[in-house]
Order: structure tokens, then sequence, then C-alpha cells
DNA sequence: AAAACCATAAACAAGT
DNA sequence: AACTTGTTTATGGTTT
């Protein structure tokens, strides 16, 4: 009694880590306004839509990563450079979208190797891993050049004006003008912004001669003051370069990307010395010595590696004097291998984030191979899915039991409706926000049989109320009675989520047999069973869709936001909550993934669904929905019979006629776990 | 705003 | 003594 008095530290663990953990660094909503006070200029106005994009895109990253480099700064500089510096910062963030991204690192090596180690990935995913990297890439490149052309575009209009106004003074120059330079200015440095990050995250490559890119790291480390000060030169040189280029030749002007930033160099653009083959102007002064590594992994093909450098040498040994000149010891440098750090960490993630893609594009085509048997015949499905589970005595009940339920509710309807639940009415999002939760109960079975590998394997919270659960379990057993640890084993085995945290939910499990009505327990030989009393279960207030809110709002939240992002920045971002979980089988990483993009759509899916008033099938998941979404995309897939994939298999799956023997052993030792 | 639900945590008791 | 099984109570969050 007393002794207990101290809270028990198991308290706060779950749920607090569930809910919360990783959701502190990476980015808030808001303050993308900042970014962009874009002048209206009326020419540009489709531009703006197209910029918009590319705007939202780099500022995502951009807020992402200034909210880490604050955080970090403060926590480095508490004290000592932390006046001026916090000070220059400030006016660094103000500008809109100069810095924002020299972000050191918040990943230690050690993480980063952790993170290594656990993806192990066979040849054949590595490969497949690879043309996806590869695809990314072109997809980056295209945006390359999409830049380009708005640069171009930009370009023209500039002139144009100017010619209209006639005046070539940079200071004179109309509001118009002006307006529009800004804006012109702005959308060059998005573009480079995001060029830059693009290029950190390995996806571009720089080359030579793009000084644009190079300078801008350069940046990075610069003492806040030179910094800007080097902002103001650049930019102001820019402005007079884009004039004097505007007004003097348009003609070879063609990858004017490089020289937005990086007016010095007009002659080194980027289309001409793909090889390295260019000698590099760039300033080479005094020679000092500091003894280098004979390795160099920073000299390669004539070309400094340094991150954004590419200067171009004839031989080592210039290149070894530009190390020491360029890339001594100071600010910079430093502030560039945190840089390089960041590079690196968001390769990790980068890789991390596509494996499970993959991982979890696999899983998905697997298991779409067996729904479109589900659509065609509903019932049958199940076992389909169920696949090893023939189960001799309980086949029928077991699939579709829960007919009982509700009389009213037809079975084939039922499934039909699930079905119907396509990206159609996915798409119909529209009126009614959440659950359709009226009607009656749920025969949740249909979707837990449809989406059992996947809930099996996937470290997802099933969308059902522990007694939906429980209900769901003891009438799948053929005698529609269980004990509580054949409940338990019952959960353990369909769910990968509930091998974890066991006390919780059991405890749950507990709780939840004891209090509803619908849970009768009944005398045994063998000491107690639990049965269901449907009439019971039925009574209970009409229940909303997939149980708990709470649990939705958990398995939404531990990922980060859903709805508005873009699919890839949601990825981009989601990989940062990417739990390590490593389980059953192949690969609980991928199943995450899966679930995260089961849980994009769900906020849609969940928010149709009331549309269709006939069907009586409340307890539909979004996961199922999620299921007949991707199902519709490719609605014919007659022989698909084992799937193309046989990755899912799970030591579960087997065919288990006597499964509940074989698993209360098996799950006996996870339970231990 | 209140009621109904749900999830969690936890204290306790009785049995093994 | 340590667990397991059940029962309750309390708290906090969400939906209706």
């Amino acid at each position: 009694m007393m002794q207990d008095s101290t809270t028990e530290t198991v308290s706060n663990g779950p749920a607090n880590q569930n809910g919360g953990a990783n959701m502190d660094g990476v980015l808030q909503e808001g303050t993308p306004k900042s970014a962009t006070p874009l002048v209206d200029v009326t020419a540009a106005d489709l531009l703006h839509l197209q910029q918009h994009q590319a705007f939202q895109v780099a500022r995502q990253i951009l807020l992402q990563q200034q909210q880490s480099q604050v955080q970090l700064q403060t926590r480095l500089n508490p004290g000592r450079k932390s006046p001026k510096l916090s000070d220059k910062q400030q006016s660094q963030l103000q500008v809109p979208v100069s810095v924002a991204m020299m972000t050191p690192q918040v990943i230690t090596p050690q993480q980063m190797q952790q993170i290594l180690q656990q993806q192990v990935l066979s040849p054949q995913q590595l490969q497949v891993l690879l043309q996806q990297q590869q695809a990314l890439m072109l997809q980056q490149q295209q945006l390359q050049e999409f830049y380009k052309k708005q640069q171009e575009q930009l370009h023209l209009q500039l002139l144009q004006q100017q010619q209209h106004a006639g005046s070539k003074q940079s200071k004179e120059v109309s509001p118009q003008q002006l307006a529009f330079q800004q804006q012109l200015l702005q959308v060059q440095q998005v573009q480079q912004q995001h060029l830059l990050n693009l290029q950190r995250q390995g996806l571009l490559t720089i080359q030579p001669g793009q000084t644009s890119l190079p300078l801008h790291s350069l940046t990075q480390g610069m003492i806040p003051a030179e910094l800007q000060q080097l902002w103001k030169e650049v930019t102001n040189a820019h402005v007079k370069e884009e004039h004097n280029n505007g007004s003097s030749n348009n003609g070879h002007r063609g990858l004017d990307l490089s020289s937005s930033a990086a007016p010095k160099n007009p002659v080194l653009n980027q289309h001409a010395a793909t090889n390295g083959q260019y000698m590099s102007h760039k300033r080479d002064g005094s020679v000092l010595e500091e003894p280098s590594p004979h390795s160099h992994p920073l000299y390669g093909h004539g070309v400094c590696k340094w991150p954004g450098c590419e200067a171009v040498f004839d031989d080592f040994q210039s290149f070894l004097k530009h190390l020491n000149n360029e890339h001594a010891l100071d600010d910079r440098s430093t502030a560039q291998c945190r840089v390089q750090m960041q590079v690196v960490q968001q390769l990790e993630l980068q890789l991390t984030k596509d494996k499970e893609r993959l991982q979890a594009m696999m899983t998905h085509l697997h298991v779409k191979s067996t729904e479109p048997k589900a659509t065609l015949q509903p019932l049958n499905l199940v076992s389909n899915v169920t696949l090893s589970k023939s189960a001799p005595e309980a086949s029928p009940p077991l699939s579709l039991p829960q007919t009982p339920t509700t009389p009213t509710a037809p079975l084939t309807p039922l499934s039909q409706t699930h079905s119907v639940i396509t990206a159609n009415s996915l798409h119909s999002v529209g009126p009614m926000r959440r659950r359709y939760s009226e009607k009656y109960n749920m025969p949740i079975s249909p979707d837990i049989s449809q989406n059992k590998e996947f809930y099996m394997n996937a470290d997802v919270r099933p969308p059902f109320t522990y007694a939906s659960l429980i209900r769901q379990a003891i009438l799948e057993s053929p005698e529609k009675q269980l004990t509580l640890n054949e409940i338990y084993n019952w959960f353990t085995r369909m769910f990968a989520y509930f091998r974890r945290n066991a006390a919780t939910w059991k405890n749950a499990v507990r709780h939840n047999l004891s209090l509803h009505k619908c849970f009768v327990r009944v005398e045994n030989v063998k000491g107690a069973v639990w049965t269901v009393d449907e009439i019971e279960f039925q009574k209970r207030r009409p229940q909303k869709i997939s149980g708990s809110p709470a649990l939705v709002k958990n398995i939404q939240t531990s990922l980060g936001y859903g709805p508005t992002l873009s699919a890839a920045f949601q990825a981009s971002m989601a990989e940062n909550n990417i739990p390590l979980y490593t389980t059953a089988s192949i690969g609980s990483p991928t199943l995450n993934s899966l679930a995260n993009a089961i849980r994009e759509e769900m906020n849609g899916a969940m928010d149709h669904e009331n549309s269709n008033g006939s069907d009586s099938s409340p307890g539909r998941s979004p996961l199922s929905a999620m299921h007949h979404i991707s199902v519709k995309e490719e609605p014919l897939d007659p022989e698909d019979h084992d799937g193309p994939l046989s990755l899912v298999t799970t030591a579960n799956h087997s065919p288990d006629f006597d499964h509940h023997r074989d698993y209360d052993d098996d799950v006996g030792h996870n339970d231990m776990l």
C-alpha cells in the first residue's frame, strides 16, 4: 500500500511515446507568409502559380531547417556568440530565403550508423531502390529544368519592362520594376534554395561552374556579418547583372540559373563543364601549407569535391593548395562541414524513406492481389486472405460470422460496400467530416480479415476498439468462447501492434471484459471462458467507425500531418518518425510506411464515408477503404493468385488448422517479450 | 455543455 | 512470493 505511493514509472511510457515523441522538432505549420512576400506583378500572374508551388516546396524545407537550426544554435552557442549571433541570425531569418538552410545536424554519427545497420537490404531490394532513386533524380532534374525556364521567362519579362521604362539605371526604376525585381530575386533565391536542397540530398549533382550553388553553400558557414555583407553584394550584383544581361543580350543566357547568384563567372556555366574540364577561375591566392592526407575523397576527376566548390585542377598539387587555401579551418569550413553532415543525414533519411516506400509498395501490391477477389466474391475473399485459414470446423463462422450482429445488414451489400469505397468515393470527399457513426455495429471482421496480413505484420494499431476486437476474437473461435489467455493470444497473433506493451493492452482487455456487459464470463471446468452477448453488444451506442478517436489521432500524430502536405513532403517528414521497429518477418518498417500511406488516405477516406446510406457497415475501417482504393486503381487483376511478391508471407500465416493450439504456444514466447 | 464512449493507468482482491 | 485473472475507480480525450 504505502510503498506503492511512488507512481509507477511505467505510467507515462506508452502514451507519451506514441503521441508526442517525434513531433517536436519537426516543422510546424505556419509562417509561410514571411517567406514570400510576393509583390503582385500582373504580368507574372501565371508564373506565380507555378512558382508558388515551388515555393511551397522550398519553404517546407526551409522552415524545417530553420527550426532545427535555431534550436541547435541556441544549444550550441548559449553564451558566447549569442549576442552577435542571435542578432544576425534574426536578420538572416528575415531575409526570406537567404539562409535558413544551414542547419547543423541533429543526428549523431552513431545514430546514423544505427540506422544504416538496421536497414538490411537484399540486393534485389537495393536495385529496386536504386531505380527509384534514379527516377527521383530525374524528377529533380526536371524540376531544375523548370526553374531554368522560369528564370528565362522572368528575364524576358524584366527585359520588356525595362525597355518600356526606358531607363536602365537600376536605382531609378519605376516602382513596378522594383517590385518585379524583387520578385525576381525572390524567385531566384527560392530556386537556389531548393536546388541546394536537392544537392544536399544528393539528388542533384552540381556541375562545375554552377557557382551559384557553391556560393550559396559558402554562405552557410559565414559569420553573420560577413554573410550579410556578402548577401548584399550578391543580390546587388545580381540585380545589376540581370540588368546588363537583359539589356545587352538575352541570347546566351541559356542557363542563367547560375548567374543569378554568381554574377562573377558568366563564363563558367554549368552546361559547359560537365566533366570538370574547366579551369576554375576561382580565386586562388596565397599558398598555405597544410599537410593533407594523401587519400583525398575531396579530390576526384580533377575536381575539388569540397561541398559546393567544384574547382577544377590540373594536378594534385594545385588542388592541395586550393584545399589549404580555400578550405582551411575556419568558420566557413566548419559550417560547411556541418552542412555536409546534414547532407549525409538527409541521404540517410531519403534512403530510409524510399526503402520503406518500396517495401510498402510491395506489400501493397501483394495485398492488392488478393483484393480483387474480394470484390468478386466478398465472402470467399476472407478465406482467401486468410489463406491458410481454411479452418475446417470453423470456416463458415469465422469468415463473416458477425452476421449475427445485424440481421438488417446483409453481408453481401456490406462487402460490396467495401469494394465500393474506392477512389471515387474518396474524391467525393466532401461534406460530412468524419465517421459515419450512426448505423449499428460493425462487422469489423471483414476488415480484419481483409487486412489480416497487414495487421499481422504492420505495427499499426487496428482501428477498432478493444471491445470490438475482443468480440471478434471470441466469435472467431470455434466455440465462441475464449479464455483470457486465448484472447491475449489472438491479439498478439493477429496484430503486430499488440506484440508490444503487453502490460498496457492486456490490462485494457481485462478492463473491457469486465466492464462491458456484452462480455459474459462463463465458468468452466477448466476455469472460465469469455463469451459474447451479442444483444448487449448491439445495445451499445452506435459506435463510431474505427473505434477510438484517440487511436486514430494517435496514429495520425505519430506520423506528422497528413492532409495538406504534398505527398513528397509528407514522406520526407514522415521519415523523421520512422520507428525502427523490427518485428516479424519482413519489414515492419515497410509496413509502417505503408501505414503511413494509408493514414494519408485515411484522412480522406474517413471523411467521405457517410455517403452511402443503405449500407450498414459502420465498422468499416479506413484501412479497408484504403485497400479498396488501391484495388480501384487497378480494377482488373484477374489471375493474381499468389501475388507477385511472396514477401509478405509470414510465419504465422502458414496453414493452421488447429491454429489455436499452435499460436497459443508460439505466442507464449512472444508474451515473454 | 453534457452525455456517452474509449483508452490508460492503477489499486485491489482472489486464485494459482 | 510472483503471476494471473477480474473488478473497480479515476482521468482525460473525442464525438455527438
